[in-house]
DNA sequence: GACTGTGAAGCCATTCACAGCT
DNA sequence: AGCTGTGAATGGCTTCACAGTC
């Protein structure tokens, strides 16, 4: 296996793929084309073979590729063959609505701790778990073996978060405040910017209709 | 001004650094250099100037940019130089969190109309509004002129939300289910999928630690 | 005949490096 | 001297096109 640098967007779509592949899955489809992968998530046909080349080979010439097999695949290549216990702190909207949502358990995330600096919030129950204070992170971190720890914070404590679970051991953040977070190079983090997108969507109405002129 | 076709990601930085701006002029800075701007936002120098200059000359040699102006301008691009009215359809904890995200409001995004089909949810309030049936999509987006529609609904209802909706007038969809909608061509669609990017810190930590035997 | 896997080509985005202003 | 604006160079991702396999 040839393990070159693999770009982010071969990863995402990855993603995109593993779970299109559980949906035919489900469904009871066992063979698929590369084709019909691009048609059900709207990329090309040769974008889908480039990306799996990426991690090895996987399909039949003449036939395609097994749907269970390659679920299983691009899972594993995911890290996602294992469960993987996450902390949240905040606990507002955002942070109940992460909680419950049921995206994350299908694809083997559990929220194992959540905490909160508001002395309103905590105690309160969310599903199963209780609000905690940020003091009993460490604890849960260490028992749970968490690694991923999710900011859904006001943007004014995301970064005094992030540097708190970052010192007590968590090595990814998942970073739901619109502002860039400043922490050792080692820490993998991402942002989850929810009107990035939006934006982009007036930005492109706003195009159309200059060019209706 | 010439308007060669924008990459995305330009629009994409242009929406970070333009809030970035924001914040600067919040806390009093009148001046700032690409550098500066780069520095804050974790991308090069080079990289600014290049997205700036898709739309403009903003700046002043020997000197940097005017915050303010610079600020007014990207909004100005961005088409937030005026108030967006969103319907959400998804009264669920996502939807919920939408609703009352603070971020949205900052950006003149206002929420006008939210959905659902369940009557459980039916008539409830989220702030000033009130959960209404789908059949009243068609006149709320007519009184308010809305062009912009999220969906947070199930994965289920997701496509026929969306057909829905554009059936209803409106031009572009924010879409939080993990899955592709189907629209015609002319409806500007952009995903806001809430595990990739999970999955993507669950990759790298797994080839970190691949790295490491 | 159908579909994968892949080198080569094409294309697009980012970075470089410097001319042009202030 | 300092910083912008930009053509040129680079680098990287995507598409093409076809050999290889079933």
């Amino acid at each position: 296996m040839k393990t070159l640098r693999v770009p982010e967007a071969t990863v995402t779509r990855l993603s995109i793929y593993s779970r299109y592949l559980e949906r035919l899955d489900r469904n009871g489809v066992t063979t698929v084309s590369s084709g019909e992968i691009a048609e059900g998530v709207g990329v090309s046909p040769a974008q889908v073979r480039k990306d799996l080349a990426y991690f090895g080979e996987f399909g039949t010439r003449g036939v395609g590729y097994n749907v269970k097999d390659l679920m299983r695949y691009t899972k594993k290549i995911l890290g996602l063959d294992h469960n993987w216990p996450l902390i949240l702190v905040g606990a507002g909207n955002l942070g109940y609505a992460l909680c419950t949502y049921k995206g994350f358990n299908s694809r083997g995330f559990k929220i194992v701790g959540v905490f909160d600096n508001d002395l309103t919030k905590i105690g309160k129950r969310i599903n199963e778990l209780e609000v905690l204070p940020m003091e009993k992170m460490p604890d849960v971190i260490k028992e749970h073996g968490v690694k991923i720890g999710i900011v859904a914070t006001p943007n004014r404590a995301a970064q005094e978060v992030a540097t708190y679970m970052v010192k007590n051991g968590i090595q990814a953040v998942l970073n739901f405040a619109p502002l860039p977070l400043n922490l050792p190079e080692h820490i993998e983090v991402r942002n989850v910017d929810l009107s990035v997108k939006l934006e982009i969507l007036t930005f492109n109405l706003g195009f159309k209709s200059a060019q209706n002129v």
